[in-house]
DNA sequence: CGGCGGATTGAAGGGAATCAATGCTTGTGG
DNA sequence: CCACAAGCATTGATTCCCTTCAATCCGCCG
C-alpha cells in the first residue's frame, strides 16, 4: 500500500468548522429537495452569457469550467468532480467569465440563485459556500502556479494527483485507478498545453512507469514518483469535504453521494 | 483622448448591490477604527505558515501573495493595490497558501480575524467578502487563462492594462501614467516567465510604441494597441469598486483612501 | 571606492508549438 | 454486416518562443 499524503491538517480553520459544516448540511438538504437532472455530454450546463444563473451540485459526472478565446483558443479554468458546487459567485456576481460544459454525462441538481441568496440569511450557509469559494481559489491559485512554473511533466502530474485525491477524499475511489473523462485535447486546455504535447508527454509517463493514462482510465504506477515530479507545489494537497466530519486522514468507505 | 472600455456592466449583481455596498461601508469602518501599520518595501505582513492570519487593508504601496517553490523558484499568485483587501480566505481557511509580503513602503489597517468572524453576524458584510472574494477569483481565473493561452508580450500587456484599470477606477490615476513599483523578477515571477524574457519583451513593447515601462514607470502610449493584443481574454476588464457607487464609466475624481 | 541589487544584452540550447500525416475507435446509416 | 465518417490518439519533422548561462552596465548606498 503507498505512502499517502494526507497527513496534513484540515483546511477549514477549527473555530468555524462546526458552523461550516452546519452550513453544508443546509445547503445540501435544499439541493436534494430539488429534482434531479441530467445532461449530456458536452451539453452546456451554463453558458458563459448566463446571467443570475443558478447554482449546482454536481452528483456524478465531470464538469469543466472553460473559457474561449476570441481566436478561437479555449482554456479550462477548473474540472469539477462529482460532489463539487458549481458556479459560486453567481449569487454576488452577475456575470460570472466561464462556461461550464459536461465532460460526460452529467447528473446534478439546481438552486436558483434567488433561493441561494434565502439561504444565505443563515449565517452558516454564508460561512460554508465562503468556504466553498475558498477552496476554488486555492485550485485556481495552485493552477496558476502550475502553468506559470511547472514545465508539461510536472503539469500533468500535479493535475493527476489532484484530481486522484479529491476523488479518494470523497470516497469515490479507493485503488490506485479511476476514471478521467477528458479527452487530451481537454487535458491540453486546462494546463495550458497543446493536444500534441499532452500526448508526448502521457508517453513519457508511461515510458518511466509513473502512470499508464489511457484513453479514459488512469492507473498510478508510482504515486511517490509523481509526488516528486511536483516537488514545490504548494501544500496541502487534499480538500477537506465538510459535510464528511472531521476525520482528515481517512477517507469514508462509503460514497456520500447517494 | 483615447476610449476606456469602460463600458461593461458592473461585476455585482443587481440584486445584491445594495446589500454588498452596505457591507463594504461597515467592514471599512471597522478597519479605519484600528491603528494604521506601516511595512517596508519586502517586509513580510503575512506568512504563508500563519495561522489565523489577520484582514489588512492596503492604504497605500502595492503588496505581493507569492509563493514560493521548494527548488528556489516562486510564483506572485497576486498584485494588490492601494483599497485592496488581503487575505479573505483567513476567515474559513487556517493555512493559506501564498505570504503577502510588501512590493513597496506600505500603509495597512489590520482586523483580527476573530473581529471579523463577528462583523459576519451581519448578513450585508457576508455578502461583501464574497463579492470581493469572487473579485479575487476573477483576477486568478484570468491570470490562469493567461499563463496557459498568452504568449509574453501579450501577458505584459494584459498585466499593465489591468493593474492600470484597477488603479483607475479607484481614482489613484488619472492620465496614461502610474507607478508599478515592481522589480522586472517580479513582474516575471507573476506571469510565469523569466526575467531576462520580461526584459526583452518590455523593450519589444518600447520598440511598437504600446507602452515605456522604465524603472518603475508606466507610460502606456497606445491603450487600443495593448488591447488589442489581450484581444480574447474574458471580459470584464474592470474590477467594480462597490463602496464609490455605481458610476461605472467614471472614476471618481477625488481619492477615496485618506 | 567597492559592493550590491537591478537592468540590459548576447549566444546557445531546449521545451513546446506548429504543420502534417497516419492509425484507431466508435457510432451511424446504407 | 460492412462501409464510412467523425472524433480522438499517435507520431515525425520543423520552427520558434522562451530559458539558461554569461557578461556588462547602471544607479545607489554604506
Amino acid at each position: 500500500m503507498p505512502v499517502f499524503k494526507d497527513q496534513n491538517p484540515p483546511l477549514s480553520a477549527a473555530e468555524v468548522v462546526e458552523d461550516v459544516l452546519s452550513g453544508a448540511r443546509k445547503l445540501r438538504r435544499a439541493f436534494l429537495e430539488t429534482p434531479r437532472h441530467s445532461a449530456s455530454r458536452g451539453s452546456v450546463l451554463i453558458a458563459d452569457s448566463e446571467r443570475e444563473a443558478p447554482l449546482l451540485l454536481i452528483h456524478n459526472g465531470f464538469v469543466g469550467a472553460s473559457c474561449a478565446l476570441t481566436d478561437g483558443r479555449r482554456a479550462i479554468i477548473d474540472v469539477l468532480v462529482p460532489g463539487d458546487v458549481v458556479g459560486l459567485d453567481h449569487v454576488v456576481v452577475s456575470r460570472p467569465m466561464s462556461e461550464f460544459s459536461a465532460a460526460t454525462g452529467t447528473a446534478y441538481s439546481a438552486l436558483q440563485i434567488a433561493t441561494v441568496r434565502a439561504l444565505m440569511n443563515n449565517h452558516d450557509v454564508c460561512l460554508h459556500l465562503m468556504e466553498q469559494m475558498a477552496q476554488v481559489r486555492w485550485r485556481r491559485d495552485r493552477l496558476a502556479v502550475m502553468m506559470g512554473r511547472l514545465d508539461a511533466e510536472a503539469r500533468i502530474a500535479a493535475f493527476v494527483l489532484n484530481i486522484y485525491q479529491r476523488l479518494r477524499h470523497r470516497g469515490l475511489i479507493n485503488g490506485l485507478t479511476f476514471n478521467l473523462p477528458l479527452t487530451q485535447e481537454q487535458v491540453a486546455d486546462h494546463l495550458g498545453l497543446t493536444l500534441v504535447h499532452v500526448n508526448r508527454t502521457l508517453r513519457r509517463l508511461r515510458e518511466e512507469r509513473l502512470a499508464l493514462i489511457d484513453r479514459q482510465v488512469v492507473i498510478i504506477l508510482d504515486i511517490d514518483g509523481l509526488h516528486s515530479l511536483v516537488r514545490g507545489l504548494p501544500e496541502p494537497s487534499y480538500l477537506p469535504e465538510p459535510w464528511m466530519g472531521e476525520n482528515s486522514s481517512e477517507a469514508p468507505a462509503t460514497a456520500v453521494l447517494r
